[in-house]
DNA sequence: GCCATTTAGTTGTATATACAACTATATTAA
DNA sequence: TTAATATAGTTGTATATACAACTAAATGGC
């Protein structure tokens, strides 16, 4: 029965680091007066950099399934930072788009992320860092072909 | 506003690693008839690994609120993989023990755990994996100490 | 042009998670 | 010894997530 602790496993490092992130990320917004959660952000940044999408072009860009975002979109516009759109060609389609509000707080938020992601790193090899990304990525899409096959 | 984009940053990238490895895991389990969340593996792993303990002493083991770990274990006992026994020093405390059932079961999720480590990380060089997972064991350093403060 | 199929999104249900407020027990201080 | 405080766990509430079943709209075969 060993070989390895759950401490070492990948699975499980991930899952506490993200967490981690999530919570470090979620309580900065916080305290700068930004009521948002880190998956918000999450769908935020996604819309600022590839313009008003569909609810199915998000979810393909956060690997996340189309009743995720529904009710995440659906959270996001109640605060008033997405709005809803009609699509000219097809009518089942919604578009999202970023609210004023929201383009001027992402401006904020983005910096408070940069720091969190700053904080994080303090003290590790930038070079080896990199390396790590580049594995991480490569079990990534290990995952994804297994979790579709 | 450029610099990095959400899916370069490893606040991202850790987050669906997670998610894809707790959803293959949890799918094979499935297939192999074990109704049985990654999460609540994680829970038992635990508990195989450190024998019965509190609630509390799991959660530090975990890094989960106590009222996280509160539900996740009445989740175990309805499935019937954990029983409470009660604390002699502490009337408080409720100890949680894995049943027989759990610790069978153990043996077959701990092989299906030790496919889908071994399937994500197929192809990458051991070496550069090792250190990958020290640098993400500082960032979860890092950022606990970050959320402490 | 109609019917079958596919696609976009929603809603029901379940687990995972955090935070805050609560209860019950233990510990500490006066 | 009692009153104040700390600790262990539960419950309420909210978000995040997946899967399955559903509705509405588009597309394709005939």
């Amino acid at each position: 029965m060993s070989g390895y602790t759950h401490t070492q496993s990948l699975g499980h490092q991930t899952g506490l680091a993200s967490r981690l992130f999530n919570k470090l990320l979620t309580r900065r917004f916080r305290e700068a007066g930004i009521e948002m959660t880190a998956e918000q952000w999450g769908v935020i940044q996604v819309l600022i950099n590839g313009g008003a999408m569909s609810q199915g072009q998000l979810g393909e860009m956060l690997y996340l399934e189309k009743s995720t975002i529904s009710r995440s979109v659906s959270g996001l516009e109640k605060r008033g930072w997405v709005a809803w759109q009609k699509s000219a060609e097809d009518a089942r389609q919604k578009l999202i788009v970023l609210t004023p509000n929201a383009e001027n707080v992402a401006r904020q938020c983005y910096d408070i992320a940069r720091g969190v992601l700053r904080d994080a790193q303090a003290g590790l090899d930038p070079e080896a860092l990199t390396l790590s990304q580049l594995q991480l990525a490569d079990v990534i899409n290990n995952l994804r072909t297994l979790n579709q096959s």
